[in-house]
DNA sequence: CTATTTCGTCATGGCGGTTTACAAATTAGT
DNA sequence: ACTAATTTGTAAACCGCCATGACGAAATAG
């Protein structure tokens, strides 16, 4: 649990780690768990069958996960076929959870999801974080941590780690904050304010975002890119059903994209960036409103209202998103692109101008676009999903330390 | 050999091939092999420290390796530490080698290199194919090929596959040509005309340079982003050392992102894409001169001279890539831009005001850019490599083959 | 009620890497 | 020169993991 959590890019041949017995069998774990995971409750014989393993083997795979209290024997199947029914496994939920943790600008948030995906606790306080100190928001929400932590333990659940989002860059050490526009921190280690008991991950919203859309959306293709507006605009690249971080962590700037090359000058030093029509501030000032509270509920609740100014805005926004765009599907070849985040809820006033833009610059079929269904949840449940999907990836681990 | 060379992402814990002891005995022997090949001559104890096997499970996969005739033993190092000294193995230069072919604008290459990086033979032909039907110029193509396989049999080396290079975008069958149009093909099986003995790949051009660059260029990163010129304007995106492929496989048309939001209409559909700015037909209707041969060398030629309407053309073209790939470095965060094909020759021209126009719309260091030095090289080293390549990443299968 | 099918488990075996031991080949020290 | 120390490569015994084959258990089909 030291390394980052879902790393995008497996180690290829070349890799300096040993291939040895004890590692085939933590794949093997994991291939079983996964499997379970994926498919609901399984007979051994139906594990068997799909990850290419003899029945002998899978039973003392699921032997020791059931020691270990990862999976669950739930009794005998119904059978609708011949022969003698299978018992049906699946994953436990009295088992490790995982924490998820969200800094939001205007809230905290913390909940608790169990191996199955069901969100066992959860806590929440709002209130402006803008400007506040680093110090008294962690101890916050290391206030609500414990409370779900201790709400989770009288379920029968054990914290098998903590997810952090937060709204800026995190360094690639996946726990300080680089820099957070919104809240005005920089440079901040937030794994040094936190409870050190419970392993811990901290990354930007928006990729624990794309994460949450690729393990919880409807559709969950392998390869897309998911775009969300928090921080300035941010997207997420999703290739291969891992992230794409990029050398410094930083993939995925898509507000820094030129979207006029002669366009206003943008704080990052360019021009036209795309930030400078779709951003936050471009938008409300387009429309003629004031930066306050609420702000996306308020452009959406104009736009509902019919408000010409706010609808002009949002379309001359989706306009330029639907340009940026554009670039990137050309370069990336994604199956999808996701609007999340923010940007979930506009879409009904962006959509329209931006699938036009990328319609008419695209030769044959246009990249199909959709609306995130988790909204502003994804980033939360993305955190905390995140842990769940560790242990699945190596349950071995949870055994040595439970 | 059947699936696609060298694919970007090898799959994750969720996958469904088994993962048995055969399996391992496998990947072990890949790493042996590619250990030696990276690090040249090594003693048994050495790959054994750096594989993180013991010395005695080393010694049965070299066997092994030694046997097949992928290895070969050089006889005792020459020791300056204390203690007996090692017997210095190498990778052999009588065993399998691989068959690269490039079917360019103006000529036909075809290459052989043995395991060990070095080219043993080769066969070129001058002429433009620009127009030809595929039947005779693959005909030509298959002569060029047994020629050098002829020349590499007569050095103790046997074919092991066959990679072509194409400029055109190739379908997901690794097979077939969907359209090429510099040389005017449409759904080309460029397979069924080609000498059945060998496995085949075939793929852009574009991406087999990247490769190359990947595999003999000087910095050799592992995410980088790789930009040629043949056909429009290709990039191909490398990350964590793998080809970013896409859905389709139409992964890297920089060509096509838009530059200018209302430029001039493209082919594609869109306005004022990239290549209406950079593309070879655009930069040479602004120097003032005509299609002709050797366009490029034309190009370079005129811009040595001092030609002012050249030197203009080729600004021009270098601010419009550099607004491009500012949105593209924005996106992916590379560890470097690396300037291929043709425009690896026009470099002296396009590089200042590219890097200009990178410089001052990226906060913060920008992105370096480089030249290859493979230059027009690259296609055809790269496609013969990704068949080396192939053979060190399952040494096991041509074992069953040889 | 019997034959058939499928499930889970057990005993056996093969395969692959580790451990342990040892001979061989070199350097360092006296 | 001779001994001690160090490192290499290999062989034998061992252990862990999955495959194979056989078996009892539990269902359906006739």
């Amino acid at each position: 649990m030291t390394a980052p959590l879902h790393e995008a890019h497996p180690a290829g041949p070349g890799r300096v780690l040993p291939d040895t017995q004890q590692g085939m069998r933590r794949r093997n774990l994991a291939r079983v768990m996964h499997t379970v995971s994926a498919e609901g409750p399984l007979s051994r014989a139906a594990v068997a069958s799909r990850i290419g393993l003899t029945r002998a083997a899978v039973s003392t795979l699921v032997d020791e996960l059931i020691r270990t209290g990862l999976l669950e024997e739930l009794g005998p199947e119904r059978p609708g076929r011949v022969g003698r029914p299978g018992s049906a496994l699946a994953v436990s939920g009295h088992g490790p959870a995982g924490i998820g943790a969200e800094i939001g600008v205007d809230h905290l948030a913390v909940c608790a999801v169990d191996l199955r995906g069901q969100v066992r606790a959860r806590a929440v306080r709002h209130g402006a974080n803008r400007g506040r100190l680093p110090e008294p928001v962690i101890e916050e929400l290391t206030g609500l941590v414990r409370r779900v932590v201790a709400e989770a333990e009288r379920e029968g659940l054990w914290p098998a780690g903590l997810a952090v989002a937060v709204p800026g860059l995190v360094a690639r050490d996946a726990r300080t904050v680089v820099r957070a526009p919104n809240l005005d921190w920089h440079d901040t280690d937030i794994g040094a304010l936190l409870p050190a008991e419970i392993p811990l991950t901290v990354d930007n919203e928006a990729n624990f975002g794309a994460l949450a859309e690729l393990w919880l959306g409807e559709s969950t293709p392998h390869d897309f890119l998911h775009v969300s507006a928090e921080i300035g605009i941010g997207a997420a690249v999703v290739v291969a059903g891992g992230l794409l971080r990029g050398t410094r962590g930083f993939a995925g700037e898509l507000g820094h994209v030129p979207v006029q090359p002669e366009g206003p000058v943008c704080a990052c030093g360019g021009r036209g960036c795309l930030e400078q029509y779709a951003g936050e501030e471009a938008v409300l000032r387009a429309a003629g409103l004031e930066p306050g509270e609420d702000r996306v509920g308020l452009l959406a609740g104009r736009a509902a209202e019919g408000d010409d100014a706010v609808r002009g805005a949002l379309r001359d926004a989706g306009r330029a998103l639907g340009i940026a765009l554009t670039g990137a599907v050309n370069l990336l070849d994604p199956e999808s692109v996701v609007l999340g985040g923010a940007l979930a809820g506009l879409a009904p006033w962006l959509l329209p101008s931006l699938e036009a833009e990328l319609d008419r610059r695209t030769a044959g079929p246009a990249c199909p676009v959709s609306v995130s269904r988790l909204g502003p949840e994804g980033p939360l449940l993305g955190a905390a999903h995140s842990v769940v999907r560790a242990v699945l990836d190596d349950p071995a681990a949870v055994g040595e330390r439970a």
